[in-house]
RNA sequence: GCGCCCGUAGCUCAACUGGAUAGAGCAUCUGACUACGGAUCAGAAGGCUGGGAGUUCGAAUCUCUCCGGGCGCGCCA
């Protein structure tokens, strides 16, 4: 459980009791009263800013009623001093033994420890990768795939219901040419002499297995058709092998997609029809003429009566087509009855993570959300800055053209899928990240990966050795939790039992934002404060995990060890990454 | 030209959604380490949070306005 929010729970019962007396006004709003750790750990244990929010509504003043609050919060079980201090802030401190018990609560919960209560089982759909099938993932693909995915672990942790989806894009004019380009190589596998891939088709070689595949399972039945006949065949046939390597590479990046849906199935159920008559229903739709985009002169440009959504109403810059001129849909209108899909199966909560290019997209699809749920569904876009390949410092050149382009799988098979999962998450989702291979598998703390995974390394590496020193001694989980553990009273004892005690917090606050990488933040904090006491005890040997004259702080001392290694455990789970038992030279 | 994202130590980034003296890690100096697992640790220095104005008890965070970078900009997906 989150000690902070269980403390908050403590101070409104109290705030109550004060009403009670008559010391404060009834029906106060305690909305905005939190419990918090202080920015500074020399002012106490949780720091509490209830004074100045409520001293208005008690018609007083922030310094006037902390000293009365402090006065109370001192009563309270385990606090040991309530102290006010900068404009009304109450600090509090709590007896060692309320921290020490978080340990034992880690070990019972184990790996479970920071699972919560928030999400209350409540659905929540998150929408990532969607890359559209007509290649293999490439490295930029990884970001969106990892945060994704690490955001559906996260929002599981803290009690919510999570669909994880990718929405193939199966019915555009892109999968058209995927047809063409595969047909190219179709005839190029039946032995005939192709030349120059054509501009306009794509070039990649990753195409001549689905050539060859498809001259294996067809022979030359295709070949002298006109393309009305071969390009829906082939589309599918080709569709299908990229949707096959994907959920290959996808799997090997470990990455739990379970509903993959198809855009071109959607609009053949007339899902679309169905979003585009709710949407007329609701009055949203009209016929109209749009400006011209301003400063960029479209030489086609001219205006031309549409099918318009009105975006405009819901917040958005624009009314967006939802038809092209040839009476077909647009992509968006195919994407809102997506959307309106996922609302219809119970999701109210919508999580999209989208590339970069997509950033314009964000107004119109929240816009259309909210409009054809009447409210009721909120979406939420994560849109995930480039990736800048680096090797050495030095930028890793990719072009399409030439073929050098870094696909997902190089780079799987380059460095592994643990560290493109960690590092993925070693920065904001909206801020641009670099990735250089050698930095990321050197075996330094300048690579955090490699902190995290040495920090529970260390721990696993006591815990053995503590097996091998004390047969004897009961050392599972449970057994630790019965451990004597008013002994872990060293200053930087209580500081990591204070980052443990501070999990289940984050999950909280971490999914509420949607930010994964929150995880991967917290992580390094807590390995560094493990690797701070360990390398105390190099200087001073009474701080060692492992006290042979001392077998009552030994255990103490390995309930700690025990929980840290959990906790790392627990987060890792979180990021996707395995956690190791020790480090391979 | 318009919209969205961003701008924080020399570099790469945090900052618990409005809290206290803005924090880490590199890099730079100074020290410790013949070992429960070497790839670590302790300390120092480094800042007008791009500039300016506003909102209030309080702003890196919210508003406005400039400056600088990225992405996007009718019937592509």
């Amino acid at each position: 459980m989150n000690v902070f929010k269980g403390f908050r729970r403590q101070l409104l019962a109290l705030l109550d009791g004060m009403v009670a007396a008559g010391e404060l006004p009834a029906g106060l709003d305690t909305a905005r009263v939190t419990v918090e750790p202080p920015r500074e750990a020399s002012h106490g244990d949780m720091s509490t800013n209830a004074a100045m929010v409520l001293a208005a509504q008690a018609a007083t003043t922030p310094r006037e009623l902390a000293p009365r609050l402090a006065r109370r919060l001192e009563t309270v079980p385990g606090v040991t001093a309530a102290a006010v201090a900068g404009p009304g802030f109450v600090n509090l401190s709590f007896a060692p033994a309320f921290w020490q018990a978080q340990v034992a609560a880690v070990l019972r919960a184990g790996t479970a420890y920071g699972a919560g209560t928030l999400g209350a089982g409540r659905p929540v759909n998150v929408e990532y990768v969607s890359a559209n099938p007509t290649g293999p993932l490439h490295a930029a693909h990884a970001r969106g795939a990892v945060v994704g995915d690490a955001l559906a672990n996260l929002l599981e942790k803290a009690g919510f219901t999570v669909s994880r989806e990718y929405y193939i894009n199966d019915a555009g004019s892109q999968v058209e040419t995927l047809a063409r380009s595969a047909f190219l190589r179709y005839r190029e596998a039946l032995g005939e002499e192709i030349g120059e891939i054509p501009a306009g088709l794509y070039p990649g070689d990753y195409l001549k297995a689905v050539g060859q595949a498809l001259a294996e399972r067809d022979g030359g039945r295709w070949r002298d058709q006109p393309e009305s006949v071969w390009l829906p065949a082939i589309r599918d046939f080709a569709v299908d092998r990229m949707m096959a390597g994907i959920r290959e590479d996808l799997a090997l990046l470990g990455i739990g997609i379970t509903v993959f849906s198809s855009e071109r199935a959607l609009v053949a159920a007339g899902a679309v029809q169905a979003a585009f008559e709710e949407l007329s229903a609701r009055g949203l739709v009209y016929q109209g003429v749009l400006d011209p985009p301003k400063g960029k002169k479209p030489d086609d440009w001219e205006p031309r009566p549409q099918t318009l959504f009105r975006a405009t109403a819901f917040g958005d810059d624009v009314d967006r087509p939802l038809r092209k001129s040839d009476g077909s849909w647009t992509y968006f209108a195919n994407d809102i009855a997506y959307h309106l899909d996922k609302f219809r199966r119970g999701f109210t909560v919508l999580i999209d993570v989208l590339g970069a290019d997509h950033g314009g997209y964000v107004k119109r699809m929240q816009a259309a959300t909210s409009a054809i749920t009447g409210g009721e569904a909120t979406l939420d876009v994560k849109i995930c800055q480039l990736v800048h390949l680096m090797d050495q410092g030095r930028p890793v050149k990719m072009s399409k053209r030439a073929g050098t382009f870094v696909t997902l799988r190089d780079v799987l098979d380059e460095v592994g899928r643990d560290v493109v999962r960690f590092i993925m998450l070693t920065r904001r989702n909206d801020q641009t990240l670099e990735f250089d291979f050698a930095r990321v598998t050197e075996q330094s703390k300048d690579n955090p990966v490699f902190y995290v995974q040495y920090c529970h390394a260390r721990c696993r590496s006591v815990l053995r050795h503590a097996a091998q020193d004390l047969p004897a001694a009961a050392l599972t989980a449970e057994a630790l939790a019965g451990a004597p553990l008013h002994r872990l009273a060293g200053v930087e004892e209580m500081a990591l039992i204070r980052i443990l005690a501070g999990w289940p917090r984050l999950v909280e606050a971490a999914a509420e934002a949607h930010e994964a990488h929150r995880v991967a933040f917290y992580l390094h904090d807590l390995a560094s404060a493990f690797h701070t006491l360990w390398n105390k005890g190099k200087d001073d040997t009474t701080l060692r995990f492992l006290s042979a004259d001392d077998p009552e702080l030994t255990l103490a001392r390995l309930a700690l060890v025990q929980a840290v290694a959990m906790v790392v455990a627990s987060g890792l789970a979180v990021i996707g990454v395995e956690p190791v038992e020790e480090m391979r030279s």
